[in-house]
DNA sequence: TTACAATATTGTAACCATTACAATTTAATA
DNA sequence: TATTAAATTGTAATGGTTACAATATTGTAA
């Protein structure tokens, strides 16, 4: 099964009318699981989709997370980011190359007292800092530097 | 001691200029740790300090965020949130009253495979759901609804 | 199929938090 | 005091997002 169907299943499962852009920018979120933002979902899906708007995009999203069948990422301040993974799971940001990379999270929070009698419905765990790829291009660049 | 001289010492301990803004803008985060709006600051300093203008409350917070004096929340999507709050703490933000409160969270991640190798700076953690409060006064509503 | 109503999509303009920038003021230093 | 750097201010611009009305598409029932 191809990523169209799987998304155009997720869209009928959740009562949603599987248009033609909610189908193609849900598989285009979980074909490409780098949390664009909605422009660069717009500049994604605009050469097979001409007719395409801004605010369809918009309007799709919207309507994709008020099913949750997309989540939205605030780690970075300028622009809102999705996200088709279901899953619970935490998003690192790295401050050189601004990659949003996922991992593991799944706190608890039952047991905090400041918290109890509290509704928890999301949670969101952001990391910021610099990834490994990025600390060894810098740990070259310096060695290189030193070199001369 | 009162918070005015406990800001100008912190920012003295940072290198940074105790100047009138900067005094009474920490001051105030530190007395209404409520995780203001940059416009809910400037419209709570402006009383007292006429001449403010809105580019010096955004230059402040940029110079106390830079000192790491001041973080930022980015729980809420519209706008961005300030907390002199320093030690590790989660969010957590009420869909009903929209009050953000803290709650012990001190997450650790080194043992997370994904992120081996990686350097983390930062950490936040955002909960969204409504408050004890909020979730009281739904059930009262209810039960009177039930009884008419 | 056709008619009708509900829903979805689009283009345009507006909104509004934030930023850029140049002018002015203030403070530190000599 | 003179010189210089830093801080503050007002104005205008930026840019992501939203409001809204017009248009197009879809589902449903005659
Ligand atoms: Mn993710
Ligand atoms: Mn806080
Ligand atoms: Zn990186
Ligand atoms: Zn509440």
């Amino acid at each position: 099964m191809n990523v169209l169907e799987k998304a155009r299943r997720m869209l009928k499962a959740k009562a949603v009318r599987p248009t033609m852009i909610r189908v193609r920018l849900l598989a285009y979120l979980l074909a490409h699981p780098v949390h664009p933002t909605a422009d660069q979902l717009y500049q994604a899906l605009l050469p097979g989709f001409p007719t395409l708007s801004k605010t369809s995009v918009y309007n799709t999203l919207d309507k994709l997370l008020e099913v949750k069948l997309v989540r939205l990422i605030t780690i970075d301040e300028k622009e809102t980011r999705y996200d088709a993974g279901t899953g619970v799971h935490g998003h690192f940001l790295c401050k050189h190359c601004s990659d949003i990379t996922d991992f593991a999270a799944n706190p608890d929070y039952t047991g905090c007292t400041e918290l109890s009698g509290y509704q928890i419905d999301d949670c969101n765990v952001y990391l910021t800092g610099i990834c490994k790829v990025c600390l060894q291009n810098i740990n070259k660049t310096q060695k290189e530097e030193k070199a001369v």
